[in-house]
DNA sequence: GCCCGCCACCTGTATGGACAAGCTCGATTC
DNA sequence: GAATCGAGCTTGTCCATACAGGTGGCGGGC
């Protein structure tokens, strides 16, 4: 089972053996020149797969230098910050989900932007309770797009994985997200269904999904109960993928 | 003042284009081979010119399609990520800040881990209030590593940007950040500093920052007043800097 | 009118070569 | 002993080329 791609073989390799403790934090990678020799690689395929590991934050890059090691633990694949449930079971734990409303409605004036959709569209609302072993622990506010609500509507109200099931039932898949983070504190229906008082701090998460030709998806409002996730960004002067907004 | 580098230019000339609206959301990008025409540059130069966009998720690209623009909001550096000060004047604002106290303590065990020193090493911890147009936003507890910590007292207790004025006089700077993200109740330092109640929501971000080397610097705890600031990542399928992770 | 297959176009992968720019470290010098 | 200089190594930039693989649209066949 080896990968065709020879770039990302010697990307993964490279990953595993920092995974591995082989290439400790601080520690100076092969030179290109090695690389590109064991692995029978040019040297622009070596400099393919250490920009991979670059743009995760793994290790940094200056001209004249060696590359180095700045964080050993490594990162998760889109698809996994999509879905709550690959995201659960990766970490060895049961992800559960039930819808607690859902209906149809006309778009607000702020989604039919994000949406890309007109104003007073139809739109599908779905309020969603995720569990990490049987533990309340996020309350999803979801708008989704018209072209694909009939899809999410037809969905089990106990549907583990919805990112899964609709791509099995409809062959979509969700490319890309811009996501904004800021805390807020609980409403009445926050407190009531993630268990805790109102007024208690809570992780919100507000985010927009599109398509792999840029047709947004879905945006959603999630609000984390605190102390059960993180939220990890690594960046460096090289790439920066996060940015702090003016509210 | 033209910019030396060939794909740095034609990656500028992009983002402007894409930032004025010439590109709108949903928009195909020229191909390589146009682009590369037009810029007289190989098409291995403009490839890297768009790896660029798409590490900041501005374009999305699929292998036979044309790349697609996902968003025209632009992203910052990392110097004004890092920098209060530079990303308040970035904003057209101005920033302020005070050191509320100062002092030489032992490294926790964690921070010892995080910072790379031994345990009970000496650290400099400094308690920040930062202001935006004179109002309290952020409240900063950071650990500095003993190495750099005698540059960091000797700074003047109003100083506006310590990341400036850390390279002025030391010629260091900051290269990599990890980032952890989360939400916290106010404690009793928190509400009086940044003039709310006890168990306010604030955002809480953990920081560590270190050299182009590697070397850790510093690592802070910043508890942001909720409303004034968000945190923004981009993502997708090809690169993915943000990660949920268990507390 | 609808579906399907073909084909031009476009991006992904990989090679090989050349030069520029920056870092490291040892040797030389003061 | 300390500062300086330089040679060699390493990464950054750029080019030309070749082929593989996926997309999308056009046109022909049903």
């Amino acid at each position: 089972m080896s990968e065709p791609r020879r770039h990302e073989r010697i990307a993964d390799e490279l990953r595993r053996a920092i995974a591995d403790g082989r290439y400790p934090v601080g520690a100076a990678l092969p030179s290109e020149a090695e690389l590109a020799a064991a692995h029978d690689a040019s040297r622009g395929t070596v400099r393919q797969a250490v920009a991979a590991l670059l743009a995760e934050g793994l290790i940094g890059s200056r001209q004249g230098a060696r590359r180095v090691v700045l964080s050993t633990t490594p990162s998760q694949s889109f698809t996994e910050l999509r879905s709550f449930a690959q995201w659960a079971r990766a970490g060895g734990r049961t992800a559960g989900g039930r819808v607690l409303a859902s209906s149809w409605d006309v778009a607000h004036t702020d989604e039919a932007g994000l949406l890309q959709v007109r104003h007073k569209d139809p739109v599908l609302r779905v309020l969603r309770l995720r569990t990490l072993d049987s533990e309340p622990v996020l309350l999803e506010r979801t708008v989704y797009a018209e072209w694909i609500g009939s899809a999410v509507e037809a969905l089990p109200e106990d549907c583990e994985s919805v990112t899964q099931r609709l791509y099995d039932d409809t062959g979509l898949v969700f490319a890309h997200g811009e996501h904004h983070l800021d805390a807020v504190a609980a409403g009445t229906a926050d407190a009531d269904h993630l268990r805790l008082r109102r007024g208690s701090p809570l992780l919100r998460v507000r985010r927009t999904t599109t398509t792999a030709e840029g047709r947004p998806v879905e945006t959603s409002d999630d609000r984390y109960r605190p102390g059960s996730v993180v939220f990890t960004v690594r960046n460096s002067t090289q790439t920066n993928p996060l940015a702090r907004t003016h509210a």
